[in-house]
RNA sequence: GCGCUCGUAGCUCAACGGAUAGAGCAUCUGACUACGGAUCAGAAGGCUGGGGGUUCGAAUCCCUCCGAGCGCGCCA
C-alpha cells in the first residue's frame, strides 16, 4: 500500500501505544498532508486534555516514539501539538517504482468487500430522460466503477418507474395505433411523443379514459394479454435507455433494471408486516406509518403512506420493499441511494421504518447520496424556453456539437473529429457533473465546462493527450494505437525512478495519494474529491513537465525515471478518469 | 408554521474541527523559436451573510436573526 498516509497512521498508532499505553484510548490518528510538511499527526490534542497536560508536551512525547526513520527525513513538534513529518525522496521514489510495477497502481481490493447495491439513474418508462437524471446517473455510475475497482461488491440497481396507473392509457394508446405501428417504433428514440399523445386523449376524451382506467384495473390483476402489452412498452423504453447510456457512456444494462415492477407483489406483504408489527396504522381511510420528530403543516406530524384509501399503494410501499428486499435478501452491508436531495425527508422516513420492522438488523446501513439541482444561468431550474425540462438528448447533442467547435482548427478527418468530439464534448458534460459536491445545486454552464483551462473534462484530456505524445515521440507507443495504449507504454517503461527536482518529488508524492482519494469518493460518495485530486496531478504534472526536460534529459538514468514518472501519471490520469467514466482520447 | 439544504474572492466552485481559508475563470504583470503555446511563472482580489456561544483552535459544531432553494397525506 503506497498510500504515505496510511503507513504513517501505522507507525503513529503504534507510538501513541508504546507513549501512553493504556491511556490511549484507541482512536483513529489524524494524519494529513500539510502545508507546513509533507504530512501531519494530529492526536495529542484530545489525549492532551485527558491527561490534563499540554498538547506541545504530548507531541514531543509521541514523537520521541515515533519510528519513521526509514520513511521520514525530518520529523518536528510544532504549533499546539502538530508533529510535522517530512517523507524521504528515495522513500516517495520506491513506493512510486512499486506503483509502475503495479497494475492497480498500488491500490489493493479490499479484505474484506461490502454488498452494496447502488439506486441510481431511475428513469420512466415511455418517458424521456431529461437534465435532472444526467447527475444522478452519472454520479451513480461514477461511485460504481470505484468501489468495483477497489473490489467491493455493486449491484446497480436502476429503479426505473415501470409501473403505475399511467400504464392503463399508455396501453390503450398503444392498442389504438397498433403495436408495430411506426409510433410505436418512435417511442424507442422519442418517448415523449408517445406519452404525450396518450396524455392528451386521456385528457380530452373521457371514453379512452375510462378504457384506461379500466386497464389500469386489468393489469393490477395480472391480466396476461394487458401484461404482454405492457412488457412491450417496457421494452421499447428498456433500448431506449440502454441507447442512451450506451451513448454517454454508462455501464448500466438490462441486467441492472430493478424497476418499480420488481416489487409490486411485495407491496402487500410490506404493509402487512408493518401493520401486524404495530409500525403502521390506519388514519383517514390510509395505512401509514407515523415516526417520531417527523411534523409538517401546523405541527401535524407526517405520514409516510403505504395503502393510499382506495387501496393502491404508492412509491413509499415500493421503495420500502426495495429497502426490505436489498438489506434481507441481496444482504446488502451499504444501500446508496443516488436521488435528488428533494426526497431527502421522505427517504429518512422510509430508512426510519425500515430499522423499526427490524430489516436493517444485520447492520445494512442505507445511504442517501443527495443530488443538487442543475441550474440555468439565471439561477433557477435549468429549463427549456418553453418552460420544460431540458431533454438529455438534446444535451447530449449540443456538448458533441460545441466540442466540434472548440477542435475545429485540428487536422483531422471527419470520422476521426466526430469520435474526439464526442469524446470530448460528453466527457465535459460528464465531468462538470462529477466536479462540483453533489448535493450543491450548480449552474450550467457550456463556455465554463468546454474551457481548456482549469477544472475541466478538455483540460484533463488534453493533459492525458499531452503525455501520449511523448511516448509517440519517445517511439515507446505506437502512434496509431487505440486509447489503451497504456499497457505498451508500461512494457517500455520501467524504473529505477530518480527524485532530482522539487517537482518531481511534488509530482511523485501526489501520485501516492490515489488510493486517497479513491476511498474518500467511495466513503461519502463523493465524486469531486477524486476530480480535484486528478486536477491537482495534472497541475503538478505540467509543473514537472516544464521544469524537467524528459525526451532532453541531460543523462539516461534521468531520461528513464522521468519516462518511469510519465507513465505512472499517465496510468494514473487515465485510471482515475476511467472510473469517473470520462474518456481519454488517444488524440485532441 | 414546521423541517431539510445552503449563504466563502467580481464570477463558478473547494476546504476531512486545525496553523497564513484554496483553485479555476475574469483582471493586471512577466517568461520562452515551444519534449503539443490548447504553455508556464507571478500579482491583486476575503472581518467565510450579521450577532452570540462551545473549544487550546470554528467557514465547519450549538443558539439566534437576515436571505435563498427545496420538502411537508393519498403523484413519483
Amino acid at each position: 500500500m503506497p498510500d504515505p498516509q496510511l503507513v504513517l497512521a501505522d507507525r503513529v498508532q503504534a507510538a501513541l501505544g508504546a507513549a501512553f499505553g493504556q491511556e490511549y484510548s484507541g482512536e483513529d490518528p489524524v494524519i494529513r498532508p500539510s502545508q507546513f510538511a509533507d504530512f501531519q499527526a494530529n492526536v495529542a490534542l484530545p489525549l492532551a486534555k485527558r491527561l490534563g497536560s499540554k498538547p506541545r508536551d504530548v507531541a514531543s512525547e509521541l514523537a520521541r516514539h515515533l519510528d519513521v526513520a526509514d520513511v521520514c527525513a525530518e520529523v518536528e513538534v510544532s504549533g499546539p501539538g502538530f508533529i510535522n513529518m517530512t517523507l524521504r525522496d528515495d522513500w516517495i521514489a520506491a513506493r512510486t517504482e512499486a506503483m509502475l510495477a503495479d497494475e492497480r497502481l498500488g491500490v489493493p481490493r479490499v479484505d474484506r468487500p461490502l454488498i452494496m447495491p447502488v439506486d441510481y439513474s431511475a428513469p420512466n418508462v415511455a418517458k424521456e430522460m431529461h437534465v435532472g437524471h444526467l447527475r444522478t446517473t452519472v454520479v451513480g455510475d461514477a461511485f460504481s466503477r470505484t468501489a468495483e475497482f477497489r473490489g467491493h461488491t455493486v449491484i446497480r440497481q436502476n429503479h426505473v418507474g415501470d409501473w403505475g396507473t399511467q400504464f392503463g392509457m399508455l396501453i390503450e394508446h398503444l392498442l389504438d395505433v397498433g403495436e408495430d405501428s411506426p409510433e410505436a417504433e418512435r417511442s424507442k428514440t422519442e418517448p415523449n411523443v408517445f406519452y404525450q399523445a396518450a396524455r392528451a386523449k386521456f385528457d380530452a376524451d373521457p371514453a379512452f379514459a375510462e378504457r384506461a382506467r379500466g386497464r389500469v384495473v386489468l393489469l393490477q390483476g395480472g391480466d396476461a394479454d394487458t401484461l404482454r402489452l405492457w412488457r412491450e412498452l417496457v421494452d421499447l423504453s428498456t433500448s431506449y435507455f440502454e441507447r442512451v447510456y450506451d451513448r454517454i457512456g454508462i455501464t448500466l444494462t438490462e441486467d441492472d433494471l430493478a424497476g418499480e415492477s420488481m416489487y409490486k407483489d411485495m407491496l402487500g406483504d410490506v404493509c402487512d408486516e408493518l401493520e401486524r408489527k404495530g409500525i403502521a396504522t390506519m388514519s383517514e381511510g390510509a395505512l401509514c406509518v407515523f415516526l417520531d420528530g417527523f411534523t409538517g403543516r401546523e405541527g401535524k406530524p407526517v405520514p409516510l403512506i403505504i395503502r393510499k384509501s382506495d387501496g393502491g399503494y404508492g412509491y413509499a410501499t415500493t421503495d420500502l420493499a426495495a429497502l426490505r428486499y436489498r438489506a434481507l435478501t441481496l444482504h446488502a452491508d451499504r444501500v446508496i441511494y443516488v436521488i435528488g436531495a428533494a426526497q431527502a425527508l421522505h427517504l429518512r422516513m422510509v430508512f426510519e421504518t425500515a430499522r423499526r420492522a427490524g430489516w436493517l438488523a444485520d447492520g445494512t446501513e442505507p445511504f442517501h447520496a443527495a443530488i443538487g439541482n442543475v441550474l440555468g444561468a439565471d439561477g433557477k431550474l435549468l429549463r427549456t424556453r418553453s418552460g420544460e425540462s431540458v431533454k438529455l438528448s438534446a444535451l447530449v447533442d449540443e456538448a458533441i456539437e460545441r466540442a466540434e467547435k472548440v477542435i475545429a482548427d485540428r487536422d483531422y478527418d471527419d470520422a476521426a473529429r466526430r469520435e474526439i468530439a464526442q469524446a470530448v464534448g460528453i466527457g465535459a458534460m460528464k465531468y462538470a457533473d462529477l466536479s462540483v459536491a453533489r448535493d450543491s445545486e450548480y449552474v450550467f454552464d457550456w463556455d465554463r465546462m468546454l474551457a481548456l483551462q482549469g477544472n475541466t473534462g478538455p483540460y484533463l484530456q488534453y493533459a492525458v493527450a499531452r503525455i501520449r505524445s511523448i511516448f509517440r515521440r519517445a517511439g515507446l507507443a505506437d502512434a496509431e494505437a487505440g486509447a489503451d495504449a497504456g499497457a505498451d507504454v508500461d512494457a517500455a517503461v520501467t524504473g529505477p525512478i530518480v527524485i532530482g527536482h522539487p517537482a518531481e518529488r511534488a509530482l511523485a508524492l501526489h501520485l501516492l495519494g490515489f488510493g486517497g482519494a479513491i476511498d474518500a469518493l467511495i466513503a461519502d460518495v463523493t465524486p469531486h474529491k477524486l476530480c480535484a485530486y486528478i486536477f491537482a496531478l495534472a497541475d503538478a504534472f505540467t509543473t514537472f513537465y516544464e521544469n524537467c526536460p524528459v525526451l532532453r534529459a541531460p543523462d539516461e538514468p534521468t531520461r528513464a525515471s522521468r519516462l518511469a514518472l510519465c507513465a505512472v501519471t499517465l496510468r494514473t490520469l487515465v485510471t482515475g478518469l476511467g472510473l469517473l467514466g470520462v474518456p481519454t482520447p488517444e488524440r485532441l
